[in-house]
DNA sequence: TTGCTTGCAAAAGGTTTGCATTAAG
DNA sequence: CTTAATGCAAACCTTTTGCAAGCAA
């Protein structure tokens, strides 16, 4: 995924513009804020929360586009889907490469983690199984140094 | 986790009903034939999956006493949840140990995997973040033979 | 102008809940 | 006996779909 090392924000949501664009795929006032939105988010929103914030500046803009956007983000490989258990909701991460995720199995925390020397089963998994493996994701289970407090 | 190490399912099922016991959790018919359903099942089934399949045996079982047992065996560390990408559906993996799935972005298929080494990246994430860790779980997505050769 | 995208509302899953009934211990 | 577990149906929540209208290219 050679789309996915940009220095800052602009650089990112530039590219994932005008990746859109070279594949024929409209820039429309509601995918251009959610694309913003994904890229300026620390967290991982759901659609729910994507809608809720967007609402103010864009009364218009319904749920569903919200899906439709996250669904092309998602295709053309801009944007990672997440799961948690205990909760049907689907959260997205921008920037869908390999990483880890540590989850708080108490509040629900998901933290983003850049690991130095995240070791790379790819080779070792092909040759048992004869898949070809396109992406890894580590997800980590823990209780997060807040709720160990409490 | 001490109890998920068992040479047959014989073993297990015993291990898993004397713990319930103890915990003063009632073995009922429906909830032994979940127990069962889930050791002896090589892949990951859903509550759907599961129900549909012990209705014959079980023709008053209900989905929701499907859901209720799958609970219970999840809170009590017998069982994983595992969700997929563009699938709403949850499903179930007996002995939730530390392992790695390896998921078809083609057919869906779930396949587990024995890792070798599977390196554990436990006090280093430890010592970043001050989580203290329960579990890993290494999820690597690609494409199986068969929709490969397809 | 063309047809992709939107907004709306309804429908479709999957999962949970409330409650009367059953049965495990 | 006691009360957890069951079965049923309705409710719930998230996500998807169908379609007419709007708008980017």
């Amino acid at each position: 995924m050679s789309h996915h090392t940009h220095h800052n924000h602009q650089d990112a949501y530039a590219h994932v513009v005008s990746h859109l664009k070279e594949k024929g795929i409209r820039i429309t006032e509601t995918r251009k804020a959610v694309i913003r939105y994904l890229i300026d988010s620390l967290d991982h929103p759901s659609a729910e929360m994507i809608y809720k914030d967007l609402r103010p500046s864009y009364p218009s803009m319904s749920l569903a586009t919200v899906y439709n956007n996250l669904k092309v983000l998602v295709e053309e490989g801009f944007v990672t889907e997440l799961k948690r258990n205990n909760d049907t909701t689907t959260y997205y991460d921008f920037m869908g490469h390999d990483h880890l995720n540590v989850i708080c199995e108490r509040c629900g925390k998901i933290t983003d983690l850049i690991a130095e020397n995240m070791p790379s089963l790819e080779a070792q998994v092909q040759a048992q199984t004869g898949y070809q493996i396109t992406k890894e994701l580590l997800t980590i289970y823990g209780v997060c140094p807040a709720c160990q407090s409490a």
